[in-house]
DNA sequence: TTGTGACTTAGAGTCCGTT
DNA sequence: CAACGGACTCTAAGTCACA
């Protein structure tokens, strides 16, 4: 899985946990609302400057955006260890 | 602080961590020497592409790239909490 | 081993639309 | 409200010579 199809799924799938429309989260990051269209469609490979003014926009962190979902007992225990190191 | 510059830092110090060269890093992940050391010095900002390359190179997840360097016990606290959400 | 300037080009990012 | 197109600008991406 390509890193701006991870980071697709993490900006829509936010956006949309937040109720809020491509054109209001463009206006929020201060970004073009058709780039924000691409992006989420995994057109462009966003620089991190953008990754960053959009979890801005979105109360997240920057990393949290280009997290793999890994959800499920077996992605906690993973977390679990992770932490243990 | 810009995002590119906890990049920058985040970067140099796994790359050391690891004991590697920018040049070692550099064939690595399959990018020029000269272009990590302009990432290393915040010249640019990296496309999520080239974090995850880099990433994959330092055996990291392309998120803790841009993980804001927050250590001490108070960090690990937090993150114990942002665990148990 | 790394920093830096000069350079080219591919693509990021913007702005106008229409469907 | 979102997908999608064209045309544009600017910067990241990538290479080289040299300190």
């Amino acid at each position: 899985m390509e890193i701006r199809e991870v980071f697709a799924l993490n900006l829509k799938a936010l956006r949309q946990a937040k109720g809020m429309s491509q054109e209001e989260l463009a206006h929020l990051a201060d970004i073009d609302r058709t780039y924000i269209s691409s992006l989420e469609r995994s057109i462009y490979n966003a620089s991190i400057d953008v990754v960053d003014r959009l979890a801005n926009a979105l109360e997240v962190e920057a990393a949290d955006l280009l997290k793999k979902p890994a959800a499920g007992r077996k992605a906690r225990l993973a977390k679990k260890m992770a932490l243990g190191q």
